[in-house]
DNA sequence: TAGATTGTTAATCGATTAACAATC
DNA sequence: TAGATTGTTAATCGATTAACAATC
């Protein structure tokens, strides 16, 4: 597993291999060829095979991938096999939709603190959590060993605490906000804009349009 | 603006150009030239004059980009010149928080309509919508002239629904359920696949932490 | 062993960057 | 007009696909 210049396209392809897998082993089957999982996800043979041996020969040459002990691998990269602290900042709707999302956890991901401005959430119970003040965060990010931090703040906002929460440690960041944030680059930021996402819909469904006019 | 055959990477930067365009007009700065823009967004002039080209000549020669006029073709590019009705299939905290976001409003994304399976929730207030059952989305649908639908319930009812909606001639779908959803090829997807972009970001710590062992 | 399928090299395709002529 | 900066062509780089030898 060395992965030396691993290109951001496979990265983005592999959490949805480990989601075919994931089917694959629900569905008891023990192994499977590049060509039956490129018919099954769209793609081709080729790229599945050549993603995979970015990290190392995980098939068998006659044979294909033993689709358990696959899955276990491209978990492993993806880092899903150690648990991982979060803290929400920004107890809003947003907020309070991915600390309630149950699947996370069952991955790892352990949200331990949330945090608003709002004084009027400060005790609210939001799953096993109390809202607890801004003011907090400092303090509680050095006692739990706070991986990521999730952002579902006002932009303004999150530059200001982003910028505190990295002289405080964190390393990563989930941020929704809808801004680039600046950190250093040992700093790991991964964006999702859904106002951007948003937009590319419109623009494919504008595009459909005027295509069907002509 | 004849789109023949944009490719995706380009589209992906429209509204990042967007969103940086639009902070240079609240800032009141009139015009910005493809080198001051691409040292301000951390790409390449060559890109930017690339990516506009796309789409016809949006600048001057010697004198730059009008910022206001560039913004304008951009959001018109994107489809945000119409205004598009939606609903929102789950009532969930998800759906609830895209419901309440008021940026989407702004930009011409009209929340008609939502529903959720739930008995409970039926009437519940969602800003000025009440949460509807599912059985009169066909209805709803028809009635409404909606162009978009969220999808914010779990896959298996995500597949089934979008097959229903399409039968009642929603075109497009905003899918948040964690699946890829097998629709003819008129209809549009744009997937947020939340738990992928999670996994990318403990991609990147992993490999962060194993380059520092090094 | 023969058949199947990987791992990997080579070929192709597409996207990004560089360069510069056109022109405001 | 001279200077600046675009629009666009050409060069480079990287990612995808094809092909096939290695091997289970």
């Amino acid at each position: 597993m060395d992965d030396k210049n691993i290109s951001q396209a496979v990265i983005s392809r592999l959490p949805r291999y480990l989601r075919y897998l994931g089917e694959l082993k629900d569905s008891n089957i023990e192994r499977i060829s590049s060509q039956e999982l490129s018919e099954l996800m769209n793609v081709t043979a080729s790229q599945i095979r050549q993603d995979f041996n970015n990290f190392g020969g995980f098939g068998q040459q006659g044979y294909g991938y033993k689709v358990n002990y696959l899955y276990d691998e491209i978990a492993k990269i993806l880092g899903l096999n150690k648990t991982h602290h979060l803290i929400i900042v920004g107890a809003g709707n947003l907020g309070q939709a991915l600390a309630n999302y149950m699947n996370f956890e069952r991955r790892g991901f352990h949200f331990t603190g949330i945090f608003d401005s709002n004084e009027k959430l400060y005790g609210k119970k939001i799953r096993d959590m109390y809202v607890q003040p801004m003011e907090e965060l400092e303090h509680f990010v050095k006692e739990n060993d706070i991986d990521i931090a999730v952002l579902t703040i006002p932009k303004g906002a999150a530059v200001k605490i982003a910028e505190q929460l990295v002289s405080y440690g964190v390393k990563a960041y989930w941020n929704f906000a809808h801004i680039d944030l600046k950190v250093p680059k040992d700093i790991v930021v991964e964006n999702v804009h859904l106002s951007d996402s948003l937009m590319r819909l419109t623009y494919t469904i504008t595009r459909n349009e005027s295509e069907k006019e002509n």
